[in-house]
DNA sequence: TCGCTATTGACCGCTTCGGTCATCTGGGTT
DNA sequence: AACCCAGATGACCGAAGCGGTCAATAGCGA
């Protein structure tokens, strides 16, 4: 997506409008301005998410099996709308101060809230004595980062999502085994 | 850096020429255009990749300490040269037609070479049986990625570099430590 | 004081920007 | 068949920003 690739001030609207297939003046008749079509993309993407966090299932007090459910929840949105994320992190990065104020409303808490709600109600009892439990979260965190990026660009290899997702999971499931020899009891 | 942040094409030679100190009148004293200044940064880069390169020390076999020299290295450079590795990554993402071809040249390269290199004559025999090597040592790849990254948004808060190294590396084993009990006999 | 190199930023023609609007299209109604 | 009209279209607008130039200037060694 363009503003992904270009940040808001430098996406142009001509690209944008070349790459959907409406033409400008459909576009500038839904939306006033290129600032409300931002706005319009974030509130959009913050509901998304939104959506994923209610549906966190807090009785599965495991991390491993925890976070494999949302990342199972988080294919199948990516599947359905590729670039949720990417903008989402986009905005969070981004400079412009014409909608910085509102990204900082917007997208800050639905972050702050995912990280926190990610990890309530998670039994650290299983943890093995002696383990940094904060530094065993991070280390599990940038796997499953990296796992899905790797995952990303193989996930048009594949035509149907729930094949590619069984597959998914069970490459997962060979990562965390890994993780958990090392952080479990 | 400005082509970091936009790419080449899209990357304004006022705004580079704002950021830096140099007029615009100097930069195109030394530069002939836009296309020679990123050549020339991309060739000090690789430059900087290779030097790193030549210095690893194939004698140490173990994987974490092999990786603990890089990474040190990697840290000196990134002290001295902050953005280096990210216009790496970024000119590799690099979407222009006017400069893809310089890149396919000078930087892939160098990225096969160092990807290579850095895991040659380790001493795998380390690693329990039953664990998925190429696995692991992905996994140690994401732990490092996301340790640097972090790393790097503390390294402006230290006022001396040697000391922050020292930080660095302590914080660093303890991170390998947990892996070092999944990974190895 | 002179000579000369290195530096500067106002300026150039040109492209692209965000946004507008007269025109067109196509399907429903009579 | 004639009419209607909401929605779509892209040529067009003034403004801004682009990469690059160059006459003017600064600064320094002799």
């Amino acid at each position: 997506m363009e503003f992904v690739q270009s940040g808001f001030e430098k996406a142009s609207t001509n690209e944008i409008v070349k790459r959907s297939n409406i033409s400008k003046g459909s576009l500038f008749n839904y939306f006033n301005s290129k600032k409300d079509l931002y706005v319009y993309l974030i509130e959009y993407s913050v509901q998304i998410i939104e959506q994923i966090i209610e549906q966190i299932d807090f009785n599965e007090t495991d991390i491993f099996k925890r976070i494999e459910n949302i990342g199972l929840k988080k294919l199948h949105i990516q599947q359905k709308f590729p670039q949720v994320f990417d903008f989402l992190v986009s905005a969070m990065q981004e400079e412009s101060a014409e909608v910085k104020e509102i990204i900082k409303q917007k997208v800050e808490p639905i972050y702050g809230e995912s990280t926190s709600k990610m990890y309530e109600n998670i039994d650290y009892d299983k943890f093995r004595e002696g383990i940094d439990i904060e530094k065993a979260i991070e280390i599990l965190n940038w796997t499953m980062f990296g796992f899905g990026e790797k995952g990303l660009s193989q996930i048009n290899t594949f035509e149907n999502i729930s094949k590619f997702g069984e597959q998914y999971l069970k490459e997962w499931k060979s990562y965390s085994e890994i993780l958990k020899y090392s952080f479990y009891k």
